[in-house]
DNA sequence: GAGCAAAAGTAAGCGCTGTCAACATATGTT
DNA sequence: AACATATGTTGACAGCGCTTACTTTTGCTC
């Protein structure tokens, strides 16, 4: 979609969200591109000292961009698991790919939501969301407790295996670090498939539906 | 110690090493700093153009800095496996525990390591060095399976799953995400017990040795 | 419509960064 | 001693984050 055009009034109309989806466009589209507030005015048409009265510093861009990052990894883990049915043992690995494949459509957008690199400039409560993330796994072990299907430990245990587990990977593929001749094609089933073993009671090595 | 002396020739002598120690101690003791070259030029005692006299850029510095982590975690591994003996099922545990207290000891470095972001800048041959980690890992758990102590499965998988959950489990610890109302006092242990039950073979959920 | 305040732009500046070029100083070799 | 090389320094450039002062537009009140 074209948004450029050849003449724009002294006042933008809504430079904010302007900015915010410049950035996040940019996220998207240039990896390795080290994020510069001055680009994003730039390409948003505007001075460098324009963000400025939408924003008090380039960090609370970025707290914004982290914050809209959070919730589309929400909606799409609640989508995952609404896609998987309610049985707790069927919606672990959809919600997993649902999450290492977020991690993997927006790098830079990832990195910045867990990164305490990038934190340290922005506003601290995102560890908050950070952490939901977790506290969702634990729901859903929580409820195959209930029902019998994982094994009886601690479910933060389990919980805290789950997300490491997801959030390296995530990392790894982020960072190019999944080679295909060491780990194979499908480095999450595969992990994934051995962690299980150690979560579900009585696990079948059975193939785990591919929901992809 | 007391580096800093009142007068130095013009001739420095022996700045490349100097450039290297000042920058590891400024990563390992100065939490939430930005690295920058003229920093460490300027803790060196040298102008801001010196280090170009024997790094071609910043990322070869950085390259290097890299590249002395990976050697350091290498000998934590080796010294983890050496200290545990040779039974591959007493030997991940230790190793693994050597593996994230490297990286809680070394944020910065260890961020420096694996990031893509930061390895961007570097030598690219440096992912190499972060995939022998994997291949250490792949080791043992081929020699637990030989010995029939670990499960029969695609040992990669198992790997991968390993590498995952280590890697995801520093990455975390090192941005502040493992907060022990959340996760216990002992993530790594919990998180590595339901990763184990996953990985041997009729695995006992009796307490495994904590060599801390 | 006039007057005013506020919002939201711009231009310019400061201090920092990475990197380069030219020059200065020390060292090693013949 | 002369020369080449290594290794420092100084100064400059372009870009960055952020601030200040100014300019332009908008919204509100009378």
């Amino acid at each position: 979609m074209q948004k450029t055009t050849p003449e724009r009034s002294y006042h933008h109309g809504d430079l904010r969200r302007a900015l915010v989806d410049t950035a996040l466009e940019v996220m998207r589209e240039e990896r390795n591109w080290q994020f510069t507030l001055r680009e994003i005015a730039r390409r948003a048409g505007v001075s460098h000292a324009a963000p400025y009265k939408h924003f008090p510093d380039k960090g609370a861009l970025l707290t914004e961009l982290a914050m809209i990052g959070f919730d589309q990894l929400r909606t799409a883990l609640i989508q995952a698991q609404s896609d998987a049915g309610g049985e707790p043992r069927e919606v672990l690995l959809p919600m997993a790919r649902a999450y290492v494949d977020f991690g993997i459509a927006n790098p830079a957008l990832y990195s910045l939501m867990f990164g305490a690199e990038s934190r340290n400039q922005c506003d601290v409560h995102l560890g908050e969301n950070a952490i939901s993330v977790f506290d969702t796994v634990v729901d859903v072990l929580g409820r195959g407790q209930s029902d019998g299907v994982f094994r009886r430990r601690p479910v933060r245990d389990h919980a805290t295996a789950c997300w490491s587990l997801l959030h390296g990977m995530t990392m790894l593929a982020i960072d190019g670090l999944l080679l295909p001749e060491k780990v194979g094609l499908e480095p999450l089933k595969a992990a994934f498939g051995t962690l299980m073993e150690g979560i579900a009671s009585e696990y079948e090595a059975a193939e785990t539906p591919d929901l992809r």
